[in-house]
DNA sequence: CTTTCTTTGTGTCAAAATAACACAAACGGA
DNA sequence: TCCGTTTGTGTTATTTTGACACAAAGAAAG
């Protein structure tokens, strides 16, 4: 084919943001760089755009060949265009962010090469490139949609209890909520639904569990759980 | 330079999404094509990446040679991605939505090109490209925008009436506002600011003029507007 | 000047939602 | 059996909401 724009084309990287939850805290996928630029220094996984590829197919290959992941989350953030972002040259960015449960891939710390490290979020290293910025967008991205859309099931097991999920809630959004008033929204906006299940084994009560309400309508929907 | 990825780069396209509000009508600037493909059909206002060009800089660049305009509002809106997008060949397309109020622009018919035009969101001719598909996206986060961002704000002169400024939510988000309770939320969550002027010349009452409230938190803010 | 018609400003009020708490049941361990 | 903790289920005062009523302000018509 013949070129038919008179610009000469920047190049189109892929970067990733993967969320975790791992022991009641938000964790972070970061990768480090065995070339450089940025050599030795931890950046997001990313990759570039190859020519026949979707953005999510490319999202797909970093979480397959670098993460050794398959089929989570994905969301498009944004595209980051600072012409000095990458020292090689013009690289546009587009972002993705993930959302994966470490329980459900076997990757928590065996398959996961050692140059692949979950960090969490209140303790990221200096990254490379812009990559805290894209970082910041993504938490901050993450704090706003939780409010509206019932993300944090990704995160989360299948069955889960009403602690698990209202920790995660604190945790992410970084404020202390009522137990209490979460468990009633929650249920009374049939956000989560009870298995009758209990989970066994702990110690004091045992917690019944939940799970996500799959016929949930997400428009309307709003979540009003933050305290002044 | 040389080349430091080894993959071919698409092309790279900015297009917009202009939004105005005529008439007690929100409407979309679209620009009649006169080059192959799609020749002589509407489509939205757009142009390549220049390679050493921010994103902010082609869509300033689209504004001022196409369609005359200056230092409007600007929001990233998404990159789409389908490889099938433009018959030429691979092209991402970056996008921007604008908010413009046309009264503080001259080219509400004058300089403007005859090419372009304004129209009704809820006349869109069919569109070449993917473009309906970008134009969808805009005006659906347009939606959700402004229910948690003063964004009308731009769209209406410096001062204005509050029968304008409902009518332009009514508008946007296409349902019945009560107006008495749209006013009191507006008046206590320090959206906007009365001025003490009155707008003169009018049959019926004068109405009071007010001023978008620039002291304004976003952050913790909920415009709760909307009637199940 | 009075009447009429429309728009605008200001209330009212019952119902729903919210924030802040109290308390008892359920569990393991001492 | 008692203790410390977590969990489930209230209660209550206060705020917010939705759905109205009504009078004041203006222009036009008679």
């Amino acid at each position: 084919m013949k070129p038919f724009s008179s610009y000469k084309n920047p190049a189109l990287a892929v970067d990733l943001v993967v969320f975790g939850y791992h022991e009641q805290n938000l964790s972070v996928l970061l990768l480090n760089r065995k070339e450089a630029p940025f050599k030795d220094q931890w950046t997001l996984p990313g990759a570039f755009l190859q020519i026949e590829e979707t953005f999510q197919q490319t999202c797909s290959r970093i979480l397959k060949t670098k993460l050794g992941m398959d089929d989570v989350y994905l969301e498009q953030l944004f595209s980051f265009d600072d012409p000095a972002r990458d020292p090689r040259g013009r690289v546009i960015s587009v972002t993705y962010y993930a959302l994966v449960n470490p329980h459900k891939l076997e990757i928590a710390a065996g398959k996961m090469a050692n140059d692949v490290q979950w960090f969490n979020v209140k303790k990221i290293p200096a990254l490379g490139f812009d990559h805290k910025k894209i970082f910041d967008k993504a938490l901050q991205r993450l704090k706003s949609k939780i409010l509206y859309f019932p993300v944090g099931f990704e995160l989360l097991d299948e069955l889960f209890t009403m602690s698990e999920l209202h920790q995660l809630y604190e945790c992410i959004l970084g404020i202390e909520i009522d137990r209490r008033n979460f468990s009633r929204k929650m249920l009374v906006a049939e956000y989560v639904i009870n298995t009758g299940q209990k989970r066994e084994g702990l110690q004091n009560r045992h917690p019944e569990l939940f799970r996500f309400n799959k016929k949930l309508k997400h428009h309307n929907f709003q979540l009003n759980i933050i305290n002044p």
